[in-house]
DNA sequence: ACTATAATGCAACTTAGTTGCAATAATTTA
DNA sequence: TAAATTATTGCAACTAAGTTGCATTATAGT
């Protein structure tokens, strides 16, 4: 994605353009798994990026609906852009993630975003005893092709 | 629960039956929703936990498949006892969750476990790509009865 | 009761992320 | 294009959640 396409993603979500957003941006949006804060830290290290900086990009990425994180079992937040939400955020403005499930690779920890088709759980029992369901995620626990 | 039931509930995953490990199985197995650790630290302050000793409590509780524990988007655990899981265990010795679902509350944050039916998703598409589904969890994000 | 082994409790440490604040860069306006 | 406005950046210090090491104590089998 050439650098005016990236410019312009960011100024649909309100966001300045700064070199920072930038790399970080290209990075997520050729990335098939989500990222955490070191490995992205390590795959831009010729930016040198500052480790506030990051969190602080990676956060406003979230808040503006740009990008989703993920909170895996050691503690930490893995980030990805889901395109659709890129493309999404074209047409209706509101920030609502598209369908998709997490894949978590038992053995490289690795966790890569799948489309899914909507509503394919049964929700009856929940909703009967009041809970409402706004939005919901699917993680699925496993082996990628990559280890196998 | 009476407390020669709970000891049997120890001995049966193999574990020792020490006074702490008595009131965080007697404690989660009363709780609708899942725990965190200062929750847990809390309810049971008569017994003024070790933070360390209650830390390792339930590492082991997970590691014997007597409890599970979810991430939260706090970047904190919170754990949980499905019944069904302790009464599988009964029966076939080899830990694996139930189907279950969890519920987060976006206003109150607690996490509430939810029974739910085997494969409801359509996985062809992962597993197309080389992806080995073991398991899955689903995670529904809403409002829960108290906070509506 | 004696012994072997595992659980406990305390202090120190680690890891991931946040806060405050001054310096700097991006956009608006003239 | 320069000045003014406002948001972002970078550094140091801080926090919250959980872990490690080690000496002490409790459990379970004999
Ligand atoms: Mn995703
Ligand atoms: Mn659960
Ligand atoms: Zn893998
Ligand atoms: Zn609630």
């Amino acid at each position: 994605m050439n650098d005016e396409q990236l410019k312009q993603i960011l100024r649909e979500f309100d966001l300045k353009v700064t070199k920072v957003r930038l790399c970080v941006l290209d990075l997520l949006l050729q990335s098939r798994i989500a990222m955490s804060h070191s490995q992205i830290t390590d795959a831009l290290e010729a930016f040198e990026l500052d480790k506030v900086t990051l969190y602080r990009t990676l956060n406003t990425f979230v808040e503006v609906g740009l990008a989703h994180k993920v909170a895996t079992d050691e503690r930490n937040w893995l980030y990805a852009i889901y395109s659709e939400d890129v493309q999404q955020h074209n047409h209706q403005h509101e920030h609502h993630e598209s369908p998709h499930a997490h894949f978590i690779c038992e053995a490289c920890d690795k966790i890569y975003c799948f489309p899914i088709e909507e509503k394919q759980i049964d929700l009856k029992k929940a909703e009967l005893e009041g809970f409402s369901i706004k939005q919901h995620e699917i993680r699925l626990h496993g082996t990628c092709p990559v280890c196998k």
